[in-house]
DNA sequence: CCATAGGTTCTACGATCCGTAGAAGTTCTA
DNA sequence: TAGAACTTCTACGGATCGTAGAACCTATGG
């Protein structure tokens, strides 16, 4: 037994999620030497062995956050689903956790920036035509 | 190194949400006892020993979601933040974690029902006065 | 057409989190 | 003050994640 996950979308690790930001900034997709050219330069840190993030990449590919296609004898890994896409996911999923959904957003509302309320507005204007 | 868990608020495994569910439809908060009764009660299974529930009780203190007093010799738990505080926190957690929280807000607007939309929109206009 | 550089999968380890609970300690109350 | 009730301490096993070596493929250039 001992553990579960139950529902709800995967969750995704630090480095899991710092790939996931390569490949969202980067439409035609990444190989892996890429990514791992990117992380450095972004974190300012050492890069990290290239086999690290294909594992990481392969465990995304589980998770359905990534695909990819053969390019000479690399692969091009890009992201299987939009950053918004997962984002609005990832915020429903955790609104499904309550029964009282309308409590929920209630105080969600209440809580965002004012410019985020803003936002929020707009979206919502934008959806009643 | 391994494992950085970063920002966020802290996640709560299976059981941890389970005694939440149990503190959240206690207003005056429950002993551990009442605890373990509610859990097998609701899940119709075996109870768990008071000694499990006392340390997810013990590791949901820590995390600030639960605090508690003295009653007799026992404590009484409570919730220390209402359930829809976490959920709203949560949703911006996660919302936070773009940097175009327009477009991320825009599909999570489009996610969600007509009746939520409504909803949210008269939450939304009760903010600007 | 085959050696080999480049790319991928396999395997693995350590850290952390969570479910689970016994053992040992503390604190009421009868 | 002894025993019952409660809590803390300690611990273990499974899962996930960061990390990477070793072994295995595959496409090209000579």
């Amino acid at each position: 037994m001992a553990n579960e996950r139950a529902g709800g979308p995967p969750r995704l690790g630090e480095l899991e999620r710092a790939v996931m930001d390569v490949l969202w900034n980067a439409p035609d997709g990444s190989t892996a030497q890429e990514i791992v050219e990117r992380l450095a330069a972004r974190d300012g840190t050492a890069e990290l062995a290239a086999t690290t993030v294909l594992t990481v990449l392969d465990r995304l590919r589980r998770k359905d956050f990534v695909e990819r296609e053969r390019a000479g004898r690399a692969h091009r890994y890009r992201a299987a689903r939009t950053r918004d896409d997962v984002i609005a996911a990832s915020m429903l999923a955790v609104l499904e956790t309550t029964d009282d959904r309308r409590s929920a957003l209630v105080r969600f509302a209440g809580s965002v920036s004012p410019e985020e309320a803003a936002l929020l507005r707009e979206a919502l204007a934008g959806l009643e035509e």
